[in-house]
DNA sequence: CAGGCGTGGCT
DNA sequence: TAGCCAAGCCT
């Protein structure tokens, strides 16, 4: 049995019964559903998918929202920069392409907030194209799998065409398998601590074979702290606009951040970023 | 193209 | 507990 018909009766199985997936399934959903999971899990999308579907069923119904409004909801789901995007996305559909989530990989790269992953996900997931779905779970049960490694440099354009490889002809099938694959990554070849017991594909993997061998030390411990950071005086300034309605004081001690230059260099930014606008010296409110 | 971008759960 | 990790994208 091919790696690929062993996730797939895996994945029969054990697939979670998800709002985006299934019969229920349309463009729009899709597309919003991978927006949110851009590195965000699972678990933490379902309750804003379930309201943002419900308040902006069409991406019409979206285009005619503030930012505001999309910003709000949007709440605490994580780099807020993706409400925007997908805001911005839904208004494009409107005006290019008469409301409907095209099925074109260069017209979904031109969206904002789409890049590879989420193109090919939309392709593959809401219009059964058949298109290797590359995401951080695929790339590591492949690496893991054939490579025998937890951590590789490879060529975008040979990971593609090895990916492909473990799609079927029917694109519909393919798109089974890419979610088999993404699923079976999400919950058994995890990261951390893989399942190794419960792997369907453990007789075959090249990782097992060799010892389930770490990655090298990293050169470089990259990881910056959040506590005091850019991003969490970020955060705090939107919080704070998010929760009131109208236009607010920010200061750095009306948001009680320490260091007033930072505190400004975070303003700075979120307006950089469309995400906050000036109404007068001090006072900010979330774009109209 | 390396770095920046939220938030919260888990070990 | 402090760091790792989570369906990436943009500049």
């Amino acid at each position: 049995m091919s790696p690929a018909d062993a996730l797939l009766s895996w994945f029969c199985a054990h697939a979670r019964d998800l709002p985006w997936r299934g019969a229920g399934a349309s463009p729009w959903p899709v597309m919003v559903s991978e927006f949110m999971l851009q590195q965000t899990p699972v678990a933490r999308v379902l309750p804003y998918f379930t309201q943002w579907m419900r308040q902006w069923p069409t991406p019409a119904d979206l285009a005619a929202a503030s930012p505001a409004d999309v910003v709000r909801a949007w709440d605490t789901l994580g780099y807020p920069r993706r409400a925007l995007w997908l805001h911005e996305a839904a208004a494009t559909i409107v005006d290019a392409y008469g409301g409907e989530v095209p099925a074109d990989y260069s017209a979904l790269r031109r969206l904002s907030g789409v890049g590879d992953y989420t193109a090919s996900a939309i392709l593959a997931f809401a219009f059964g194209v058949r298109i290797p779905v590359i995401d951080t779970n695929v790339r590591r049960v492949w690496w893991r799998w054939e490579l025998g490694q937890d951590d590789a440099a490879v060529q975008p354009r040979v990971e593609h065409a090895a990916l492909e490889r473990w799609l079927p002809a029917d694109g519909h099938r393919a798109a089974q398998v890419s979610l088999a694959i993404m699923e079976f990554g999400a919950l058994i070849c995890t990261a951390r601590t893989p399942l190794c017991t419960q792997c369907p594909i453990a007789e075959t993997c090249q990782w097992r074979e060799r010892g389930y061998p770490r990655p090298a030390t990293r050169v470089r411990p990259i990881s910056k702290r959040y506590e005091g950071s850019d991003r969490q005086a970020r955060g705090r300034i939107l919080a704070v606009l998010r929760r009131t309605a109208d236009a607010t004081e920010l200061t750095a001690q009306t948001v009680n951040w320490q260091d007033p230059g930072q505190f400004e260099r975070a303003v700075s930014s979120l307006a950089n970023d469309g995400l906050i606008t000036q109404v007068r010296e001090n006072v900010w409110k979330l774009p109209d």
